[in-house]
DNA sequence: CTGGTTTATCCACATGCCT
DNA sequence: AGGCATGTGGATAAACCAG
């Protein structure tokens, strides 16, 4: 048997079956070759591990562990958040210069691991990445066709207007049981109710199928880029422990744009801006308001790098 | 340069919110 | 009951700024 392809990092939005095919994947490897040992671990699960490992001291015995194994799955690598993502950042890029075979899921390309250091991300990378796209708009409509003629000739009385599949195919993004999902329970509301299958009553009866309009993605490397540039200070300026004004106003000005456009808890800024205190964040937040009220000038520019950033 | 002021930063701790 | 996020109050030392 060969390697062809290590590590391999498969990468989706929730609920299109990344964890079905993991769990594929080793349950194949195991038909295939029963002596191989197999380990299956959530990114969480494994973290727990490896944290009660090091408290008891036996981090050494962790990882002749880890390298006796032939295939190691990794999945929600996302969920892998926090102070420890760096040593568990280490850990995993042991692992894989230890040659054996990792797969790894998560529900974002690797570059946008933000928790994880550039080089385990280029490592990542580097091997096999499988992006699993979701069902475009056409096929959500077919699927959601084909399924309500079915509804239709097992219940006489049911139709979907056309407005309605639109509206369920458009709506609802995630994974093709979910369509079914959608489909199903218009079928069943309007068998309880005899209310007539409309968008307004689908708009009610699947609000939770439907995820709400994710904010694009603004990544802090991003930022920084854009600040530094803007303000033409090298990066390394901002992520430095300088004080002077000309370096403290964009590095805070930075870090009141990582907290308004991302959804990243003030330590988790702190930690990509060298390892700030999280209180230091949030008082260049509020210090970064404060300058904003009273100085229209620099509203607009701060408005103008936002503008920029979430194109 | 010097002495005083401002403030970016860290720390210890409190509180609330989820499990 | 414990982790995590947001906040408070205080201490300190790095910049800043007259004189």
């Amino acid at each position: 048997k060969t390697v062809a392809f290590n590590p391999v990092y498969i990468h989706s939005s929730v609920g299109l079956g990344k964890s079905h095919l993991l769990n594929s994947i080793a349950w194949a490897a195991g038909a295939s070759d029963p002596s191989l040992k197999i380990i299956y671990l959530t990114a969480d699960h494994f973290m727990y591990h490896f944290i009660t490992a090091v408290q008891r001291q036996s981090a050494l015995a962790f990882k002749e562990w880890l390298r006796g194994i032939d295939l190691l799955l990794i999945d929600d690598l996302q969920f892998l958040q926090g102070k420890s993502a760096t040593e568990f950042g280490h850990t995993l890029s042991v692992l894989i210069t230890g040659a054996k075979q990792i797969v790894v899921a998560g529900d974002a390309p690797p570059r946008d691991l933000e928790m994880l250091d550039e080089r385990v991300r280029s490592r990542l990378s580097g091997g096999l990445v499988v992006p699993i796209t979701r069902f475009d708009l056409e096929l959500r409509r077919a699927i959601v066709n084909r399924r309500t003629e079915i509804a239709a000739t097992r219940f006489p009385g049911v139709s979907f207007p056309t407005a309605v599949i639109d509206y369920i195919a458009y709506s609802v993004t995630s994974h093709g049981r979910d369509l079914d999902g959608a489909v199903n329970r218009l079928v069943a509301a309007n068998q309880l109710t005899n209310e007539a299958i409309t968008v307004p009553l689908a708009e009610k009866t699947l609000a939770d199928l439907i995820r709400k309009r994710e904010t694009p993605r603004v990544r802090i490397d991003d930022i920084l880029k854009i600040v530094s540039r803007h303000f033409k200070i090298p990066r390394t300026d901002i992520l430095s422990s300088r004080r002077s004004r000309d370096v403290v106003r964009p590095r805070q000005i930075a870090m009141y744009l990582a907290k308004s456009l991302t959804s990243r808890s003030l330590p988790e800024i702190g930690r990509q801006f060298g390892g700030r205190d999280h209180t230091t964040v949030l008082h260049s937040v509020r210090k970064v308001e404060q300058l904003m009220r009273d100085d229209g000038e620099l509203c607009q520019e701060i408005e103008l790098l936002k503008r920029m950033l979430s194109d």
